[in-house]
DNA sequence: TCTTCTTAGTGACATACTACCACTAAGGTG
DNA sequence: CACCTTAGTGGTAGTATGTCACTAAGAAGA
């Protein structure tokens, strides 16, 4: 560390943006192209912009929207890491979020022509992560399980119209074990969350699958 | 809003710092004395120094003990709030922490020469607060309620050494209801967090009440 | 046409947990 | 020594949850 520390912090945000692929919980890794560690692994952020950000939330948005991602249904605050030496341009303070894709929107998220992209597995990312975004993902995932442990519904990992059994599927894959779904789907009627969406169904080679839809005040 | 912003975002801290004041729960209040809103009420906390503090945790606890705390037994974060007005010094991220602090130390927290301090209610401050204090204050009550609601035992809002219905009390003035004894004593046993203190008991005009400590590996 | 297979969807039971309440224990007080 | 107060324990009932069995409704194939 030879260049001189800026005399103010760094402010920048970092997204654990979780979806589902092949009903498996995936996390979005970015190749970072610019001056820190150029060529590592790292979860999608960047330094915010004060003239045009009107908050870190904000921020957050600008930068996975510019990776093609407009609109993101739902951005959730998990913790703010700090301290002098955790980023080699110097003393600097990143906010983690995590946020949910619809899993339909994957192919949305597109390698830009500098930044390679990789969905990976949130408990072996394989690559190793620069900075601390190790221990940050591993607390992203935390942050994550805790709320669907404690009954929150992942809806914002499906599309609009989904079935039951797919909700279960979702949270299986969050919470890293099955469900029993006599169990799972009584918790569904006693919340509110879900609206069943009539005469649509899920046909296949078996009995066709209700259709549902979060309901009006949902809000996960 | 005539003043130029800075182009670097403020970076500074907040602390709701809960005791017990008579079997009650109580937050620190400050009256400013410096630039911004002088002689308003706030949650005591300022801006970072990336010279000295090695995180904002540090920073928080810097502030602190400047207050004659010197050691606080835990700090919490709760949540990170941002954005180009909360501050009229300009953009500003300001990261909200709370903490416990055993009643017994109550007397340590002195108002200094510029600035006056108040235990005040969480619930009716009493005092308007500043900037966006009131709201980060519901937050930081929130966070704790959550918490001890989950089963966390607020024992650093206790001395050392305390009784079981000590550790009651405590709860119950957090939560804002009466729990009931016997459901309650059920989950002190089934949890490892206390020990005993063999001969130590808390006499008065009835039977005699054991005491217990934390237990070597409790962390709220 | 009818059997079989697969997943959707419901219900029944045992267990675990918890709210509520009653009871005994062990001091002090008058 | 009767009585008051709080410490501390235990029991019961109602609720929530895990486990599992069963029926429902389609497709696929003999």
């Amino acid at each position: 560390m030879t260049e001189k520390k800026l005399l103010f912090p760094i402010v920048n945000t970092d997204v654990a943006l979780f979806t589902l692929i092949d009903q498996q919980l995936r996390v979005l890794l970015i190749q970072r192209a610019n001056k820190p560690d150029p060529g590592g692994w790292a979860l999608p952020g960047g330094i915010i912009k004060p003239e045009i950000d009107k908050s870190l939330e904000d921020a957050a948005l600008r930068m996975l929207a510019a990776k093609a991602l407009l609109r993101l249904p739902h951005l959730q605050q998990v913790a703010t890491h700090s301290g002098p030496d955790r980023d080699p341009r110097g003393w600097s303070v990143s906010t983690l979020f995590f946020s949910l894709l619809p899993s339909d929107q994957v192919p949305a998220v597109a390698a830009s022509k500098t930044e390679a992209i990789a969905w990976v597995d949130p408990e072996r990312p394989g690559h190793r992560l620069g900075f601390d975004h190790g221990q940050m993902l591993a607390e992203a995932l935390h942050a994550l399980r805790d709320k669907v442990e404690r009954g929150a519904l992942p809806l914002h990992l499906l599309p609009a119209r989904f079935t039951l059994t797919e909700v279960q599927r979702a949270c299986e894959a969050i919470l890293g074990r099955v469900i029993d779904k006599g169990a799972f789907r009584r918790q569904l009627k006693s919340a509110r969350d879900l609206v069943k969406v009539p005469g649509a169904f899920v046909r296949g080679a078996q009995r066709p699958a209700q259709m549902y839809r979060a309901s009006a005040g949902f809000v996960f």
